[in-house]
RNA sequence: GCACCCGUGGCCAAACUGGAUAAGGCACCGGUCUACGAAACCGGGGAUUACAGGUUCGAAUCCUGUCGGGUGCGCCA
């Protein structure tokens, strides 16, 4: 057993049930560290449901409980919480990398999903990075992932574009700036009707499958993908080519998808549209909300698309676990697709179906983040500013004078770190859920709970081994901490399983967050307290081994969020 | 109009989904360096968790209402 908390949960149980008693044992880490390293709060309900007093059945609980060799000390606090401390012995069996989980799955991940008539801007960030740190949290539990990129890349604006591209002759080159191409090809579909009647014809060629037309929106499209393959690599996104099934890839289902649901006998015309009532979307006064699966003049709509989707997901990926992370804006359509799809027999019960939202980014004025002119900024120039200043940030602070070595390679590598470090961080530390305020001067301010901090920890943990002149396979895999500060850092490190479990449960990478800058503040006190080098014989060893062993949690936990670190910096 | 989400010190925010004295960070005030790196550590002040009721051993969290903010809602994705 790896996971502490259902280790002790399970071991509470048990004592529950001897003693005829039901229920979770709530267990949680402490929420005050003199309370000890775990809580149990299941006590004073099951007590309850007993009619029992909860103080004495948290003592028998505790005379019952088998915790031999785990817990050195177990009490009761308060109304009947059970604080538990684990013993060093137990703790030094942790390990410091992610182990499989005992019961693996099939999990399809939908992130990132840019339109690719547009340059990438900050609105496609955060399903970007969240998605990808989930997926990778998943992945090193050993659950099988099938990452999905649903980029944007069907639909009417393709006919515009299109069609503007064989006006200009544009060749790749004139659409390195896509944002440029997509506002003058607007401009001139909002000015001209003759335009726009070859836009919209071009759309019925596209979609019929004419071969001149697939040609020009295949060159489109691969213009359009490299800009964005290029920013996933820049930012460390595990996305390639592999991963995207686009919109449309879904195109020759579409049809089948509404007779599919036609066949259930779902389907009913409304207004010339073919829609799908279901009685879980009605308002109050009984009024019905449609989902409308194709349009009145035939054409589909990106409803339909999510349902040939997930019918793809489910039947050729054999997926049991779809997540999507996308904008919280989509609520309602992602509740009606799920629907839609039960009701129709394109998912089941067994397939476990969710959508991750997630926040808008606000600017400091808490509207949503945009230049001062008032347009969506690009990614790739927000991860220019990010890296231009951490690297003002370290010739502010003399890094190359602190490490007379470091040439300029390094410190420009150093730079892109820090500053797309930052840049994540600030994002994935908060609650994925609500809209947070973007603010260079918070992420890149070095102090508090920011990337830089954290790979500063990690580079504290490796300066101790290249100035101890130390190599770290030397030492042993498991030490026994003796002082408080070496436990409370055991302690965390133990929990790093339990951590990774959550957020892949729950997909909530400021969880892993919030651990690793706890883990790096028991690091910085026990740097304080407890000197490594200077120690001698059992006591340097143990420490070294502690460090060793911070270091590799920093290291794998800043990994899973797709930040990068440094040996020194 | 209907529906959903949100409101936590000056600012950013957490609370493991009903648990203990509402974390932590920024900013502010004070202390600690001859480098296992002070990009750090230690200490301090600052909160009626929007408001009013309710549920119970216990509420930021659940229920009702009010106020404030955001978002979505039949042929865009």
């Amino acid at each position: 057993m790896i996971n502490i908390r259902a280790l002790l949960a399970e071991r509470l149980e048990d004592a529950f049930a001897k003693l005829g008693l039901t229920g979770d044992a709530l267990l949680q880490t402490a929420s005050r560290p003199e309370f000890g390293d775990y809580q149990s709060n299941g006590v004073m309900a099951a007590a309850k449901r007993g009619g029992l007093n909860p103080r004495d059945v948290a003592q028998q609980v505790i005379d019952a409980v088998d915790l031999e060799g785990i817990a050195q000390d177990l009490s009761i606090a308060g109304p009947g919480f059970i604080n538990i401390t684990l013993a060093p012995e137990f703790l030094a069996q942790a390990s410091t990398s992610p182990q499989p989980s005992s019961n693996p799955r099939r999990v399809v991940v939908d992130y990132s999903g840019p339109n690719l008539a547009k340059e990438m801007h900050v609105g496609h960030l955060r399903s970007t990075i969240i998605g990808d740190c989930v997926a990778r949290v998943l992945e090193a539990l050993g659950h099988t992932v099938i990452r999905q990129n649903h980029v944007g890349d069907w639909g009417t604006q393709f006919g515009m574009l299109l069609t503007y591209m064989e006006e200009t002759g544009a060749a790749s080159d004139s659409l390195a700036d896509l944002e440029q191409f997509y506002r003058s090809a607007k401009q001139r579909f909002d000015e001209d009707q003759e335009f726009q009647d070859r836009s919209r014809r071009a759309v019925v060629k596209l979609q019929s499958g004419d071969e001149a037309m697939l040609a020009q929106w295949e060159k489109f499209i691969d213009i359009s993908m490299s800009h964005c393959q290029g920013l996933y690599d820049r930012l460390g996104i595990d996305l390639t080519a592999a991963d995207v099934d686009g919109e449309s890839s879904y195109n020759d289902e579409l049809k089948n998808t509404v007779d599919l649901i036609d066949a259930k006998g779902l389907l009913q015309e409304s207004d010339g549209a073919q829609c799908v009532f279901l009685d879980e979307f009605k308002s109050k006064n009984g009024e019905a909300l449609p989902v409308i699966v194709q349009k009145s003049d035939g054409g589909f709509l990106y409803s339909t698309s999510d349902l040939a989707c997930l019918r793809r997901r489910i039947d050729d990926f054999r997926a049991d676990r779809v997540l999507y992370f996308v904008d919280a804006r989509q609520a309602l359509h992602f509740k009606q697709v799920f629907a839609v799809a039960a009701a129709a027999g394109i998912s089941n019960p067994d397939v476990e179906l969710v959508h991750m939202p997630f926040g808008t980014m606000l600017g400091k004025d808490n509207k949503p983040f945009k230049t001062r002119q008032g347009e969506l900024v690009k990614l790739a120039d927000l991860l220019d500013e990010a890296v231009s200043r951490a690297r003002q940030l370290l010739l502010d602070r003399d890094v190359q004078g602190k490490n007379p070595d470091m040439d300029d390679a390094e410190l420009e590598q150093l730079a892109e770190i820090i500053g797309l470090g930052a840049v994540k961080y600030a994002d994935l530390s908060k609650n994925r859920t609500s809209d947070y305020v973007f603010d260079w001067d918070q992420m890149l301010s070095f102090a508090g709970n920011t990337a830089p901090y954290l790979q500063y920890a990690y580079s504290r943990t490796r300066s101790i081994f290249s100035r101890g002149e130390i190599d770290p396979q030397s030492l042993p895999a498991q030490v026994v901490a003796v002082d408080e500060p070496e436990r409370r850092l055991a302690v965390a490190i133990a929990g790093y399983q339990d951590l990774l479990e959550q957020v892949a449960q729950d997909g909530y990478p400021h969880q892993l967050c919030a651990y690793l800058y706890d883990l790096a503040g028991r690091f910085a006190q026990f740097y304080e307290q407890c000197p490594v080098l200077s120690s001698e014989d059992e006591t340097k060893i143990r420490r070294l081994t502690l460090t060793k062993q911070t270091s590799a949690v920093l290291a794998s936990g800043l990994g899973l969020l797709g930040i990068g670190v440094a040996p020194r910096m």
